[in-house]
DNA sequence: ATAAATGCAAACCCTTTGCACTCGA
DNA sequence: TCGAGTGCAAAGGGTTTGCATTTAT
């Protein structure tokens, strides 16, 4: 699903959540170590009721609530972005890959990372020019990915028939 | 509120909404008038609930639906787009403006305008190299702006006290 | 022991929809 | 005229919350 290659870290994530509970006095529950252990278990974009289905085929016991709740709690402590996308939310892992952006196909909702690194040069232009300190950004660009374009063309050739 | 010089458009809002109805054979009424002219009388990003709120301070009579419906046919029409920010949607005009993306302070939710070349060209080179057909793209640079930057200065400062 | 976390169901918010009425073409 | 557009109120969906129970510390 990604092309782009994992940046060293120097902790698990489920470390990195753990300490980030301790940090906030917040407990080490056994829910909490199941869904950071399953979440980067592998790296794909997902919604919360995703999880919910996941959570539920690997007999994970933990409810919708908890879920939404924990991922709260992951995106305070680093590890996931949330990313609005008009239609609905995706989260995805934000420690452990380097900053990237996506594409979005509108036809088959896939969601494509890609890497650029001239992008972080303009934001901080622009970011400069109006006096404004950047902590983040978002770039969505929308379209018709490849095999959509190619479904596309053979539908206007059977259109003609 | 925008810094943007609105470019020439050979048709007013309203006719260019007038146009697209009666091209997909809808109706022109009172209430789709009132509001393209409404909403076009000033430049600003509005939730729905805004325009609800303006339209009965204005005494005009759209009902809640007819609000949504109406921008959903704006939209359609080209003469508005929809922003989706995390936290809540925004509408804007996207008939009469330049393309532009935006700056969002995480303090006060102020959205601020920027407008850059040279994102159009990287969007095109990003395109090309995953083989998509970009129709559009949003860049949403989130942060502080500069007059919150100043008072989270002075708190500090009264912090210290 | 005791306060935080959980699960459940109810509440929420924003948006969409079904339906009888109204109005534009 | 008569079917699209409207307003209302009800339904929808995704998320959040109150509260009694469970659990980590």
């Amino acid at each position: 699903m990604s092309n782009l290659i994992p940046v060293q870290v120097s902790e698990r994530p489920e470390d990195k959540f753990a300490e980030f509970l301790a940090m906030q006095g917040h407990r080490h529950t056994k829910g909490r170590r199941e869904l950071v252990r399953h979440i980067f278990s592998y790296h794909d974009h997902f919604s919360p009721d995703d999880l919910v289905l996941d959570v539920r085929r690997k007999n994970i016991r933990v409810s919708r609530s908890t879920i939404y709740r924990t991922l709260a709690l992951m995106v305070e402590a680093g590890l996931l972005r949330k990313i609005p996308l008009g239609d609905r939310d995706a989260y995805e892992h934000d420690y452990g890959y380097p900053e990237h952006d996506h594409l979005y196909c509108t036809k088959c909702k896939k969601i494509t990372e890609f890497h650029n690194q001239e992008l972080m040069a303009l934001r901080e232009r622009v970011s400069q020019a109006h006096h404004f300190r950047a902590s983040s950004h978002r770039l969505v660009i929308s379209g018709v990915c490849e095999s959509c374009m190619r479904a596309r063309a053979t539908k206007h050739k059977l259109d003609l028939v």
